[in-house]
DNA sequence: TTTGTTAAATGTGATTTAGACACTTAAATT
DNA sequence: AATTTAAGTGTCTAAATCACATTTAACAAA
């Protein structure tokens, strides 16, 4: 027979967040020192419970937004993870998000409350419960969606050169690209503005900025082109 | 600051699946009519409730299984929704879970417990609650999936021949294909093992059947071959 | 045994896409 | 004016994709 709803058990619901950054070189994630029982002092992702009255993507917002103060933030479901003992306290499931913040608020996040840390990919600690195999699954997913939508560019400020571009799908990827198939390809997609101002700081002839055109991008959608980088 | 444990709210957490067949011609999914309140009688997925004891893979396969009798059935987690209201009776969540069943056991399926009953995706009843999007998720994944991973072999019965095998993905993605051209792509795969075998039910001439070949599959994908179809 | 019927099986050439690869240019510094 | 530094740019080759039509095996009917 089904449960019926007056036998069935009732969990706890946590919700986890893979926030990642990119800070011209790295992918990063932002991890906090745990400041309570169990596994006080650790590291892990940040999380809260989802109350009764929220879904899940409002309580990622809430979450995220109470963190960083930051809004329209990019968040997506990841998975839900299960494992009778994942946390050793009480019977707890967490579905897991991950977050996209481009590198102009870092600063600002980093200095948000509790002990927050952006750490390389490559070097982050070990981390409490399940949140290691959380970020895993996070980073696959990000690479996979970084091929075919262009939320790459929530990684980046809202000017970019091509090279910090190419940088980060490099990061994200975990390959090295080609400077000029990687122009070509990205100019070919045509939803790109570039712009008369020009990026000083790298090099003497500066190089040009560029913004996502995002109108161009969805009009381009309604006409039935695929993202594809 | 963060929830505690002891503040936080606990829920109902319900599991549904998507249940996909195929029928030589259509993607089918598997419905059932409701038996208990709220919206007895009306069509839904075929669901149960998270146990505290059992992870969720566990509860999908304990949900399918008391259905159908079935043991390993491909299945994967799809996505937890959370609608505050989406159930009218009380606030519960539930994550979905779809499920691949080949055609050979298609019949014993429909004879089991409940009303189960087939539809062909294009002209499925409505549905209760969140499941009509519960479906478009999944057949959104599944198309996804099918591609890039042979898990379109799950829905056909273990022999089967090359048209078979087409008219499964042209199902899948919703598209024609060229024969040759899908011959040829299948067989540069060199994952089936073709049979002396014949299906003389469809033609004089009679076509020949093949089998996936798992071993040589998990070899190759060792060796870094990636399935691209 | 020949002929007809039905669906299965098969290959090639054209076009498009992806990938490798190296020199020139702009702007500031000395 | 000469030097330095990173930015910007194009072509050729290989590979993948796509379009496309005829032949073959098996049985049935004459």
């Amino acid at each position: 027979m089904l449960s019926t709803y007056s036998t069935a058990d009732k969990v706890l619901l946590a919700l986890d967040c893979i926030i990642f950054g990119f800070d011209q070189h790295q992918l990063k994630i932002l991890l906090i020192k745990r400041d309570f029982e169990p596994e006080k002092g650790k590291w892990s992702l940040i999380g809260g419970f989802l109350k009764r009255t929220e879904t899940l993507d409002e309580a990622a917002n809430r979450i995220l937004q109470h963190l960083s103060g930051l809004d329209d933030i990019y968040l997506e479901q990841l998975y839900t993870f299960s494992e009778v003992d994942r946390d050793p306290g009480e019977r707890t499931l967490s579905t897991a998000y991950y977050a996209l913040i481009n590198s102009e608020n870092h600063t600002q996040v980093a200095k948000g409350a509790y002990s927050a840390q952006w750490f390389n990919i490559e070097d982050a600690p070990n981390l409490i419960f399940d949140h290691g195999e959380m970020v895993e699954k996070a980073i696959l997913r990000l690479r996979r969606r970084a091929v075919s939508k262009p939320i790459g560019f929530e990684l980046l400020p809202e000017k970019f050169t091509m090279l910090q571009l190419q940088k980060l799908y490099e990061a994200i990827l975990d390959e090295k690209l080609d400077k000029r198939n990687f122009i070509n390809k990205v100019n070919a997609l045509d939803i790109l503005i570039k712009l008369d101002e020009k990026d000083m700081t790298s090099s003497r002839k500066g190089s040009y900025l560029y913004q996502f055109d995002k109108q161009k991008y969805d009009q381009k959608i309604e006409e039935g082109f695929t993202f594809k980088l």
